[in-house]
DNA sequence: AGTAAATTTTAGTATAGGTAAAATATATTA
DNA sequence: TAATATATTTTACCTATACTAAAATTTACT
């Protein structure tokens, strides 16, 4: 392999193997005991702390597992950046005049992993069921929501929290008669991300929700502050 | 290397190769320019997505940074599992009476990221400034809160939020003289995990503060239900 | 200071990460 | 429908690196 091989991420507060050190260090374990637990050598350990050789991703992952830690934490890209979001300068999505409302609260920085909105669910509404990658919360600000998960009915009131993979098939319903208003919490999604390439068709929501459409013939009623 | 070189995951669904082959095909992009773009063969992506080979960290990293996707996507566990949380069935934890109090409202399923709780601050409370990995999403519900990010002050009040990440130095003044109330929604970090193992001390929520303590000589005052 | 344990270094090797090119499958076009 | 272009898979191969064992050095403990 003509690649160069020096480890993926050249941040040197961030490397993979000053990742695998620290968890190591944490836990107060040994090279030798890593090394015996996860059948690799303690020189082969040591080197890859420090840089000088790439595990293969079988390898990484028997060390993660012995770490206790899943892959993906030390391979995570470093992240930067914050917003705030002012509750009178909320943007508002309407999706559907008599369905969805919803204000964008958490904005993006490279990397993000969190996406948050504050969704308006009118009486009645009834969104189709999907499921996707990431997890999800949510907590009810205001009136009353069921939540089907896999099919299984949820009924949440105000103050009531719920958290859930997104993999597993959800939809919802308002149940009442007035607005429910809803804070939403996701991980992204693949389909989520700001820097989308070719023929996605716009900016998706972490419930697969069309909010921006690229060829603008779908485009929402979007404007910003007072709702 | 006398290693089996089956692909990591197991699961005929959700195979490394599998994840980049769909990625790839959501974004209408042919095996011929994902093995351009990344600088490797076409026969080598064919095989990779087949899961005949797995590639090295670096040959994955390039790939996936083609695909707009964070290797953490293509590697991250099958997750299972919800929980709700009901308002008046929060666990709620102390820490020092005067300082801060918790609702817990996010519970625990394998693999999950999010982890959310409901913070009380008691008026002038001050949290010490850390950093650690992750993300974070505040949301007001009640009050007014400052919190300095990297020594910037943000001065938030009910229905403002705050996204950041959590790397950055950060902390919290109750700068009112009422209790403020904050929903608290972060990623969660790799010291927070429920199956610590050796000598870590207990449980951490993503601010860094104990929770548990595994020698109970820092037991909180830890009570369910009504607050 | 002596010793045990932990880590790094060194010198090596086998295998798998990755290739080029041919073969096959699929999509497109006239 | 046939011809052609494009996409993907297969095959045979190579070499660099993932990983080793063992020696040397460093660190921690008594």
């Amino acid at each position: 392999m003509k690649k160069n091989s020096t480890v993926i991420q050249e941040d040197p507060e961030n490397t993979l193997g000053e990742r695998l050190r620290l968890r190591r260090k944490e836990l107060k374990l040994s090279m030798k005991e890593v090394a015996i637990s996860s059948g690799l050598s303690i020189g082969f350990i040591s080197q890859v702390e420090r840089g000088l050789t790439s595990p293969s991703l079988t390898s990484l992952t028997a060390i993660a597992n012995f770490l206790r830690s899943d892959v993906t934490n030390f391979l995570s890209q470093p992240k930067s950046k914050s917003s705030i979001t002012r509750h009178q300068e909320r943007d508002v999505y309407t999706i559907n005049k008599n369905g969805l409302q919803y204000e964008r609260l958490s904005d993006s920085f490279p990397g993000h992993t969190l996406n948050s909105v504050i969704i308006h669910e009118m009486p009645g509404h009834r969104s189709e069921s999907i499921s996707h990658e990431g997890e999800e919360f949510f907590f009810i600000l205001e009136g009353a929501i069921t939540i089907y998960i896999d099919g299984v009915v949820n009924i949440l009131e105000a103050g009531d929290s719920l958290h859930f993979d997104s993999s597993r098939s959800h939809s919802a319903w308002n149940h009442t008669n007035k607005v429910t208003t809803v804070l939403h919490v996701c991980t992204m999604n693949v389909f989520g991300d700001q820097d989308t390439v070719k023929d996605i068709p716009g900016i998706f929501d972490c419930r697969g929700n069309l909010i921006f459409s690229k060829d603008h013939s779908m485009d929402l009623n979007i404007h910003s502050g007072n709702k």
